[in-house]
DNA sequence: CTAATATCAGGACAACTGATATAT
DNA sequence: CATATATCAGTTTTCCTGATATTA
């Protein structure tokens, strides 16, 4: 190990830590209070952004992508299927299995490019940072994809 | 595959906004689930963070820079004086306010640097990225704060 | 008197744990 | 019987809103 005087790596990185601590913490609050694509709340509007990109998936399939326990994303889904967004069909090969996917409705509604344009945080993105940084940022999330799963 | 000149900005910013909140549900979760250094948690951390290296502050103070209410801060800042790690003396200058600092065991608890390293975050970021990313992520975090004060 | 600070009380949201029914 | 999936019910955490006392 080297420079234990000026810069010792833990020390930077649990200053960079903290910030993100705090960063993390202001983040969720403002998607909380200001996210609501339709009546959605944040949690939910991950889930059809899932879906969109990786394809039909069962709930427990969803949870463990999310991070979270089956019955939680269970409750989020159930607010999906209830607001027409999400539809699901048993699983022909395994009966205990159901197959969420998008309905068409909801799919038409992200193509429209209406939903992404509403949305909070991505219209930030857009707003407050240049092309380039919107790259630094994509760069940093796959690291913080990588710490999150370690 | 790249439609770099209809290359609609707003789809990137569109998919980054997805990956984001996928991410920051799962740091959510895992901070709260892995994070705590005594019995504290993980907001408690970020204020003990902030007054680390903010020096002492009020609630009021605290609750602007965590992007929360004065009343949620306070509960934060009384779980934190009830375990003896930050101590509030009333301004001279101003019957309203009660500044807010670190104790002296907190403080050196800090110093002895078991703090950091019991921390799960700044434990991951060490042993999971590079001083290169470390730094790349750095700057993505000064992004990420100008992008939710905008 | 109006504004700012802190705090008490009650409520909402989104996750959690435990238990149960059903299918493999 | 043992495992996996989904779901029902209750609890906890964390922050919110509303109201009040005190001081500037």
């Amino acid at each position: 190990m080297r420079t234990q005087q000026n810069h010792p790596n833990d020390v930077r990185a649990s200053a960079l830590a903290g910030d993100l601590r705090i960063l993390i913490g202001k983040l969720r609050r403002r998607l909380r209070e200001r996210a609501h694509i339709g009546d959605l709340t944040w949690s939910q509007v991950s889930v059809l952004g899932h879906l969109e990109r990786e394809g039909p998936a069962t709930v427990t399939t969803l949870a463990q992508a999310a991070g979270m326990r089956p019955q939680s994303m269970g409750a989020n889904v159930s607010a999906l299927e209830a607001a027409g967004l999400v539809s699901g069909t048993p699983d022909p090969a395994d009966g205990r299995q159901i197959i969420l996917s998008l309905t068409a409705s909801c799919r038409k509604r992200i193509k429209a490019g209406r939903a992404a344009r509403e949305d909070w945080l991505s219209h930030a993105i857009q707003s407050t940072l240049s092309p380039g940084e919107q790259r630094e940022l994509g760069t940093a999330v796959e690291l913080l994809k990588r710490l999150v799963d370690s």
